[in-house]
RNA sequence: GCGCCCGUAGCUCAGCUGGAUAGAGCACUUGCCUUCUAAGCAAGAUGUCGCAUGUUCGAAUCAUGCCGGGCGCACCA
C-alpha cells in the first residue's frame, strides 16, 4: 500500500530516536478493524533483544513517532505489543486520485527491471488435440505472462514443438494406415499408435483429396511418401492446437521446433559444451552427462548406445538456446509427469554455466475430469479425451480461465463436467462481470441525470461510510498483490482478488435499499454523488486490470437477464 | 524403496517469508424485489487446520517423525 511506505519511514525514524536501532520493518493489515489500519510487530523483535516487556517498548516507540502526520488519526499499542496504527478516512480517498490518474497501469511496477524472461507452456506432443490439462496450462501460462509484463518484465510465450521422435513416427504411421483405409486398403494402425477417431477423419480427408486428384504436392510416384504424413499430420494437428488455444486467448510469440534444433546441431554443440566442462563421460557405449554432481538421483543419457541423442539432449540444447536468445530467466510450466524432470534440467541449466535462479520450474498439476463423479480416463493413443475444443462447448472462455486459475498450480482440479454447466449460474466469474457491468448502469444513470464525472474537485469527507473506506483500502492493496502474484508465479491471488473486491462492492451497493445513505445517484446531493461516483470509477479500474490481467472480459452489460444461462 | 505434490467447514479450495477471534465459493436454513440490473443482499450453522513431538512470547504457517491420498522414478517423448 502506498501508505504503508509513508509509516514505514515514521517507524524507522521512531526507532532511531528511541533506541537508536536500524530494524526492517513489517507492516500487515490487521483483520480485526478495531485493531486499526496497519499493524507491526516490531515491539516483539525489539522486546528479545532488550530484555524488556514489549508492550513498554511499543509506548516508548509511539512516543518518539510525535508528531504525527496529519493523516494519521492515532497510533497506539495493543494486545501484547502490537503498534496500531489509524488513519484518517479521507487518507485513502486521497490516494485513490492515484488510482484514477494511473488507470489501466494502475498496479503495474517496474520490479521486474524490463528483464527478459520466456515462458514455455503447453509444449504437448503435436498428435492430437490439446486436453483439459493443456488448457489449464495454457491459461495459467497465459496469465502468468500478463502478470510479469504488468511487473516490468518483459515476457515471450513459447510453445515447444516436440516434432521429432518415436511419437510422431507412430502418428504418422497411424495416419498413413487410416489413410490406406479410406482407400480401402489393408493397413495396421501400430500397437502403440494413435487411435482417435480425429485420425480416421483426416485420413478419409486425404483420401478424397486424392481421388478427386486435386492434390499431388503430397504425393510422390504413385502413393504418398510416409515422410509426407508426418509432414501434413504434424501441420494439421499445430493449426488445430492453434485454433483451439486462439479460442482460450492465448497466444504464443514462437512456436520452436525441436527439428529445428536438431537441423541446426544444437544437441551437438550442448553436448560439446558439457563435455568440454567436464560433465560428460561414457559408459556401456551410451553418453551420461553426470547431473548427480547437481543433486539429481542418477546420471541421465544423452547419447544413446544407437549413436542418437536422447530426447533430453535436445531439451539441454533448448535451454541453453533460451539463454543464447537473450532471455535471462526461463520459466517452465510442467505437467504433474514430468516432475521428475526438474532436478535433471536444473542440472544441466547449472552445468552449462548459468545460475539455478534462471530456470523456474512450475509444476502445474493435473486435472481429473469427472462426470457425473467418475473419473474420465483419458489417453491420447486411445482417443478418448475431452479436448479444449469440447471444454468451450459446454462453458465460456471466461468461465473456464476464471476455473483454471482458482487454484494455485500445485493443487490437482477437480472437474465435473456436469458440475461445471449445472453450477455455471452462481459461478463466481459472473459475478465478478456483474460488478463491473453494474458500475457501468449506475453511469449511465448519473448521466442521464447530468452528474458530471470529471472528478475536479470531490469533496471527500462525503465518503464517510465505513464500507467505503474498506473498498478504498481493499484498492489500494492491489499492486501488492500483483507484485507478490508475479513473485511467486502464481495466478489464483487475481481470482481470489476480484471476487473479494466483487463481494464488497455488491455488499456495499444492495445497502441502498434499506439506507439511502448508500444510494449512489441522487440528484438532490450532487456532491455526494460524485464523491461515491468517484470511489466507483476506482473500483471499476480496478476490476477492469484485474480482469484484463486473467484475460476475461469486463462486459458493460449482463445480457440474457430472462433466461441467465440457458444452456 | 527414493523423490515431488496434497491432507484446513458437508464439497471444492484460499491463507503457509510465524502474529491478536482461521476465510471464500458451492450446498443448507431464514428473511428481503414500487427505488442505480434480485445474475443480487442480509442473518444463521458448521472446523481436534491429518497425527505427534520440537523451536518460539506466539505455530494452520517453521523443523523432525509418522499416517493417508495422488504422481513420478526409461539408452520413450
Amino acid at each position: 500500500m502506498i501508505l504503508e511506505q509513508k509509516i514505514k519511514v515514521l517507524l524507522e525514524k521512531g526507532l532511531k530516536k528511541a533506541f537508536n536501532r536500524n530494524l526492517p520493518i513489517l507492516l500487515n493489515i490487521p483483520k480485526q478493524l478495531e485493531h486499526g489500519d496497519l499493524s507491526t510487530n516490531i515491539a516483539f523483535i525489539l522486546a528479545g533483544e532488550l530484555k524488556k516487556n514489549p508492550r513498554v517498548i511499543a509506548q516508548e516507540i509511539i512516543d518518539h513517532l510525535k508528531p504525527l502526520p496529519e493523516w494519521i488519526e492515532r497510533v497506539d499499542w495493543a494486545g501484547a505489543g502490537f503498534i496500531n496504527f489509524v488513519f484518517k478516512p479521507t487518507a485513502y480517498f486521497e490516494v485513490l486520485k492515484e488510482v484514477l490518474k494511473e488507470g489501466k497501469k494502475f498496479g503495474s511496477s517496474k520490479t521486474g527491471k524490463g528483464k527478459k524472461v520466456i515462458l514455455e507452456f503447453v509444449s504437448a506432443n503435436p498428435t492430437g488435440p490439446l486436453n483439459v490439462v493443456s488448457a489449464r496450462a495454457a491459461v495459467l501460462g497465459d496469465t502468468l505472462a500478463n502478470l510479469l509484463d504488468f511487473a516490468g518484465f518483459k515476457t515471450h510465450r513459447e510453445y515447444y514443438v516436440n516434432d521429432v521422435g518415436n511419437q510422431i513416427e507412430l502418428f504418422a504411421q497411424s495416419l498413413r494406415a487410416r489413410y490406406l483405409h479410406a482407400l480401402g486398403q489393408e493397413a495396421v494402425i501400430p500397437e502403440e499408435g494413435y487411435q482417435g477417431d480425429y485420425l480416421k477423419k483426416l485420413g478419409e480427408e486425404l483420401a478424397r483429396g486424392r481421388h478427386a486428384g486435386a492434390v499431388s504436392q503430397y504425393e510422390t510416384g504413385s502413393g504418398r511418401h510416409p515422410e509426407d504424413f508426418k509432414k501434413i499430420g504434424l501441420k494439421k494437428m499445430l493449426d488445430w492446437q492453434k485454433k483451439s488455444l486462439k479460442h482460450f486467448g492465448v497466444v504464443f510469440d514462437k512456436w520452436y521446433r525441436q527439428s529445428d534444433l536438431i537441423k541446426k546441431k544444437m544437441p551437438q554443440k550442448a553436448m560439446a559444451k558439457l563435455k568440454e566442462r567436464g560433465f560428460l563421460y561414457k559408459k556401456e557405449g551410451a553418453h551420461f552427462f553426470k547431473s548427480t554432481a547437481f543433486g539429481d538421483d542418477k546420471d541421465r543419457v544423452v547419447q544413446k548406445q544407437d549413436g542418437e541423442f536422447s530426447y533430453f539432449a535436445s531439451d539441454i540444447a533448448y535451454h541453453e538456446d533460451k539463454f543464447a536468445r537473450g532471455f535471462q530467466w526461463a520459466v517452465d510450466l510442467l505437467g504433474p509427469d514430468h516432475h521428475g524432470y526438474v532436478a535433471r534440467t536444473k542440472a544441466a541449466v547449472e552445468a552449462l554455466g548459468f545460475k539455478p535462479e534462471q530456470l523456474t520450474i512450475l509444476i502445474i498439476q493435473q486435472v481429473n475430469l469427472l462426470q457425473n463423479e467418475v473419473l474420465v480416463k483419458m489417453s491420447k493413443r486411445a482417443g478418448s479425451l475431452i479436448t479444449m475444443d469440447d471444454l468451450l462447448d459446454e462453458i465460456s472462455v471466461d468461465v473456464a480461465r476464471y476455473f483454471f486459475l482458482q487454484r494455485a498450480a500445485s493443487t490437482p482440479l477437480d472437474f465435473d463436467l456436469v458440475l461445471a454447466k449445472k453450477e455455471t449460474p452462481e459461478n463466481p466469474v459472473y459475478y465478478i462481470q456483474y460488478a463491473h457491468a453494474r458500475i457501468e448502469s449506475i453511469f449511465a444513470k448519473a448521466k442521464e441525470g447530468g452528474i458530471k464525472t470529471g472528478f475536479k474537485r470531490i469533496a471527500l469527507s462525503l465518503l464517510n461510510l465505513p464500507e467505503e473506506k474498506e473498498l478504498a483500502k481493499k484498492l489500494l492493496v492491489f499492486p501488492d498483490m500483483v507484485a507478490e502474484a508475479a513473485k511467486d508465479l502464481a495466478a489464483h491471488p487475481l481470482a481470489f482478488y476480484a471476487l473479494d473486491l466483487a463481494k464488497l462492492f455488491q455488499a456495499y451497493y444492495s445497502q441502498a435499499k434499506q439506507d439511502v445513505r448508500y444510494k449512489v445517484v441522487d440528484l438532490e446531493n450532487r456532491p455526494k454523488t460524485e464523491a461515491k461516483l468517484y470511489l466507483l470509477k476506482n473500483i471499476q479500474i480496478v476490476l477492469q486490470n484485474a480482469l484484463r490481467l486473467m484475460g476475461i472480459s469486463a462486459p458493460k452489460r449482463m445480457e440474457s437477464k430472462d433466461a441467465p444461462f440457458a444452456i
